[in-house]
DNA sequence: GTCTATAGGCCGATAGAC
DNA sequence: GTCTATCGGCCTATAGAC
């Protein structure tokens, strides 16, 4: 996929959306985000009139990787509790090894920004009834599914989020890394499940 | 403590702390730290001469407190590895109730700007030949102590890191926030416990 | 649609008075 | 030490030619 087969609006939020992830909103220059696409800034103001609407475009994008792949497998009525978190975690670990920034770029946007996630995607009324909700509680009725929850997305994203400080500490190299998330992806739903039968 | 018992020096430091953690470097002017000291621009630049080394200052003071204060729980050769997870876990809380948006602005700005922390504290040292390594592979020979740690520390930071989300998406308020955090401070020893004996 | 050139404002840093 | 005033540069956004 040559970037001269995207066209230059695509070609803009490619570029907008690796400066973007890599130096956060205020960090980023629309000069280097044009350079980045090949074009001129004159461009990217033609096409998106201004910094502030082409990083909405482009955060909507990173909330909805970062949310909405997971939400057929919250509800899915046929999948059991330990089938949801295998699929879970398959799926999360896929999406990080990808896009290794996108936790802390989204994280770190909406804590400085409080831009509103809530009308990009109504995340609460799909969790709060959902059936991952249901089977956490009949599983296990004396453990908030919060935290049950909360510890899944923790052990899974915080390594991500680490990331830069492991290597900055010399606690691992890059390759070590990815050998340590690879065996995250098959231990998390192990310690998950523990959890949930102890 | 009023601030006119501080000195000048301390009252931008102060200022400098509070704005550089709610928007990060970038997105940080010198004239709202000047401001919020209740000093003028030209007072900053006489005390710390350039916006980037009163940066390094407030990192280094945010380093130290995020890593720093658990090296000798870390060390002792006294505690049984059961007391360091209580020990570290009741600091760890105590210092992220007190600071909630520490984690977040170290990890996004260690992110952006690679700021060799090695040199501020030389972590990897300390922890890698430490008593509490020792212990973990004692207890349980068969999991990778760097993979128990990190659960660790998951399970501690993140719920901080997810505070901004999980306002915005209206799965709990702030009171609930809180409860949901002191909650957190006894269940993770329990969760540690249970990987160390499973 | 795409470019060059530039307006207009903001921000970090400094000169210089007190 | 602390202030006011201002410089010089950078960055977003736009005017206008092609």
């Amino acid at each position: 996929m040559k970037s001269s087969e995207l066209s230059t609006e695509d070609k803009i939020l490619l570029a907008a959306s690796k400066i973007f992830t890599a130096k956060g909103y205020a960090g980023t220059r629309t000069r280097d985000i044009a350079e980045e696409a090949g074009i001129n800034l004159a461009l990217l103001n033609y096409y998106f009139r201004t910094k502030e609407k082409l990083f909405e475009q482009v955060m909507k994008v990173k909330i909805v990787l970062l949310f909405g792949q997971i939400i057929p497998i919250v509800m899915s009525e046929k999948s059991s509790l330990e089938d949801k978190i295998d699929q879970a975690s398959e799926k999360y670990f896929e999406i990080f090894i990808k896009n290794p920034n996108l936790p802390i770029f989204v994280l770190s946007e909406i804590h400085k920004k409080t831009s509103d996630i809530k009308t990009i995607l109504p995340f609460d009324k799909v969790l709060k009834n959902s059936v991952l909700m249901k089977q956490i509680q009949e599983k296990k009725p004396d453990l908030d599914p919060f935290h049950f929850l909360l510890n899944f997305l923790s052990m899974t994203i915080f390594p991500f989020l680490g990331k830069p400080i492991l290597l900055s500490f010399d606690l691992m190299n890059e390759p070590e890394f990815q050998k340590f998330v690879e065996e995250r992806k098959t231990l998390v739903p192990v310690w998950m499940k523990m959890m949930l039968n102890n």
